[in-house]
DNA sequence: CAGATATCGAGACAAGGTATCAAAACAGGC
DNA sequence: GCCTGTTTTGATACCTTGTCTCGATATCTG
C-alpha cells in the first residue's frame, strides 16, 4: 500500500540506498516479498517465497534493512523470531499477537520516563532496554483468525 | 550462599521436587554447577564444567529450573541467552550487565502500572509482557572488570 | 565496453536447543 | 536386598536461525 512510493520504488530499497547500498535484484525481490506479507514474517518464509534467492542473500538483506531501521526484528514469548517492516522512525516498543503476529508500534512517552526513574532502583548506569508487549489482537478478538 | 538451605539441599533441587520431579545425580550436579557461578551463565559453560552430565541433560535440567520458577532466562542485546538464579517469586525484570553478565531483579510496580495504561493504547488485549534493562554496573563501572 | 568493486549462491559451519531410544537409575512393595 | 514399573540419562541425530567462505556474477563508473 504505502510501501511504494511515488517513484514506485520500496522504502526498504530507498533506506539501503541511503546507507550506500545497492539495489539488486535479489534485494528487490526480498523487498517485495517482505511488502506483500500481511503481518509479520520469518526469515524462512521468505526464502521459501523466493527459491531463486539464497538463503544467506535472504538474511544478508534482511540484516541491511534492519541496519538501515527499515525493519524491525521481534520475538515471541518462546523466543522465535520475526521480522515487521518498520513505518516510525523515532524510538519504540511493539506490541506483538500471540496469534496472529501482527506487529504493531508505540511510543510510549510514560515509558521512557519510567526508565529515567528506575535508573535510582537499578545497580549501575542504564545503557538500554527491551521491551514488548504480547496481545491478542482486536482482529483475532473478533474471531477473524482463530 | 544463601543457596543451600539448612538441610545442605539445594533450593534448585527443592524446587523440581516440589513439582514432582526427582533429584537424582545429575541434576544434582547441574544445581552445584549453577550455584557455584558467580554471575549469570550459558547452558554450554555448564556443559563444558559438567562433561560427565550430557548436553541433553543439561538443557533439560535447565528447562526444568526455569517451569519451576527457580532459575531466569534473560538475553543479551544480541539475542545471546543467559541464565542466572532466580531469587524472588513474584513477578519481576531484569537488569543485565553488559559487561559482566551480572543480572538483577527489579520489581517495579510503576512498570506495572505503565502496561495497565497502555491497555488503551495497544490494539488488542495484553496477554503478557518482555522488559529487560540492559546496564553496565557498579563493579564494572568503579574498573573491577574491564 | 572494461575494470574495480559489491553482491550473489552454494554449501560448510556455528550456537542453542529438541527428539529418539536403548540403557541405567530410581522408588516402592515385599 | 530384590523385583518391577516408571523416570531419567547419554549418545546421537536433527532442527532453527543465522554467519562465513569463496569462486562466480552483477553492478556502477568512466
Ligand atoms: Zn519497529
Ligand atoms: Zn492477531
Ligand atoms: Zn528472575
Ligand atoms: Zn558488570
Amino acid at each position: 500500500m504505502d510501501s511504494q512510493n511515488g517513484n514506485g520504488r520500496s522504502d526498504l530499497l530507498l533506506a539501503i540506498e541511503d546507507q550506500g547500498h545497492r539495489s539488486t535484484h535479489a534485494r528487490r525481490l526480498v523487498a517485495e516479498a517482505i511488502e506483500a506479507s500481511a503481518e509479520s514474517f520469518t526469515a524462512e518464509e521468505i526464502c521459501e517465497q523466493l527459491p531463486s534467492v539464497g538463503r544467506a542473500t535472504v538474511y544478508r538483506t534482511l540484516k541491511l534493512f534492519l541496519s538501515a531501521d527499515a525493519l524491525c526484528k521481534v520475538a515471541l514469548p518462546d523466543g522465535a523470531p520475526r521480522y515487521a517492516v518498520d513505518t516510525g522512525g523515532r524510538h519504540h516498543h511493539h506490541s506483538i499477537c500471540t496469534n496472529c503476529g501482527a506487529v504493531n508500534e508505540f511510543r510510549a512517552s510514560t515509558v521512557e520516563r519510567v526508565l529515567r526513574a528506575l535508573d535510582r532502583e537499578v545497580d549501575g548506569e542504564i545503557t538500554g532496554h527491551r521491551m514488548e508487549i504480547f496481545v491478542r489482537c482486536d482482529k483475532c478478538l473478533s474471531g477473524a483468525v482463530q
